[in-house]
DNA sequence: TCCTGTGAACAACTTCACAGCG
DNA sequence: CGCTGTGAAGTTGTTCACAGGA
């Protein structure tokens, strides 16, 4: 199979989001047309995503809404639940335990922090643990996915107890600096450099 | 000057975040390939994004890091502070009120909730409006930038009163499903969409 | 000499346009 | 006929390779 577009995954996460909110109508088939529209693309685009990964669609017909789903959530590896563990449990990690990223197939099971007075407490029913058995703890439960919310500077350490731990992929809210162990998929979530983006997409005279 | 891909602009703001870890060493002089290998990329990459803006290098030697600074925080339009306003005061606003992005000059002037209890105080120090009054208080304050962290069936509303405050751009944690009234540029971030990203990179045998 | 800035080559991604199937 | 799936064309983004200035 050909290698496939970063922004092609990308857009199959938004297929998704419209397929979930055009399912509430009721609809059972979609037309490339339609959902291209719903995201703002070419129709074209779409029919070549999906066709990266086989041939989803009835000519003359369309997608079986149901299918594409299925099909989707297959390709992006959520037909099962991922088990996930979160360093840091302060202003952005508190509200992330609390976010329900459990209808998108990530279950946080675990926290961890390195301040003694959270560690043996409960957000929202996630227990939290000391930072330094994050290798243990990610064993132990089998966790797939490590979030970093924690400081810049210790960063970089955490992300290496989670791989430690057997960790598959991390997102971090903070920039890894240091070249890690061994090579796993990290993302990032930028929040001031969005900002950034958008500062220059206003100023900048069309 | 020719158009300028979004992906150079995402480095740039990369090359900003270098630029601050490399200035606390003491260095004044940045040579494209030493920039490069901080962000992983191409040496050429980055003589061609700066390119895009002008000769700020010096040939034979490389870059002032403090002219570099300046230049590229004036691309971005981030050499003056920008005022933004905050709506939805629950897990995700509330840290992010508490996040220290005047750093990165953006001041969180004002937030905006639809709970009565909230309306009137305060938190980090910025007061705490009612949504109602969204476009009233962004055109007093002159706010610029709107942060849209409240539930996705109300983001669209949420937007359209900031737009008619005179917003300039949206950053939102939701999507927005309607059209908007007028075209602004909107960001958005996409915890869910991010975490669905990292697990294709996970499943996929490389 | 060394490193920048940039045409030209190359690679990646998107759109076009239509064959082919239901 | 209508819509998918896909070669081919077109467009956009990156790398190569080197001219040219400090």
């Amino acid at each position: 199979m050909r290698r496939i577009p970063e922004a092609t995954i990308r857009r199959l996460t938004h297929y998704l989001r419209c397929i979930e909110f055009i399912k509430e109508t009721g609809a059972t088939i979609l037309q490339s047309r339609e959902l291209a529209a719903f995201c703002s693309i070419s129709d074209s685009l779409v029919r070549r995503d999906l066709s990266y990964f086989g041939e989803f669609g009835t000519k003359g017909v369309g997608y079986s809404i149901d299918e594409l789903e299925k099909h989707i959530k297959k390709i992006l590896g959520i037909d099962r639940i991922k088990k996930v563990g979160l360093a840091g449990v302060g202003n952005i990690g508190s509200a992330l335990l609390k976010f329900p990223l459990r209808r998108n197939g990530f279950h946080i099971v675990a926290a961890f922090d390195i301040k003694e007075e959270l560690v043996g407490r409960e957000i929202n029913g996630i227990p939290i643990y000391h930072e330094k058995d994050i290798p243990r703890i990610f064993k132990e439960k089998g966790l797939e996915i490590g979030i970093i919310a924690v400081p810049q500077n210790v960063a970089g350490d955490v992300a290496e107890k989670m791989i430690e731990g057997g960790a598959k992929g991390i997102l971090s809210f903070a920039l890894l600096q240091c070249p890690l162990s061994r090579k796993i998929p990290v993302r990032y979530i930028e929040i001031a450099a969005e900002l950034e983006i958008l500062s220059y997409e206003i100023e900048k005279e069309d």
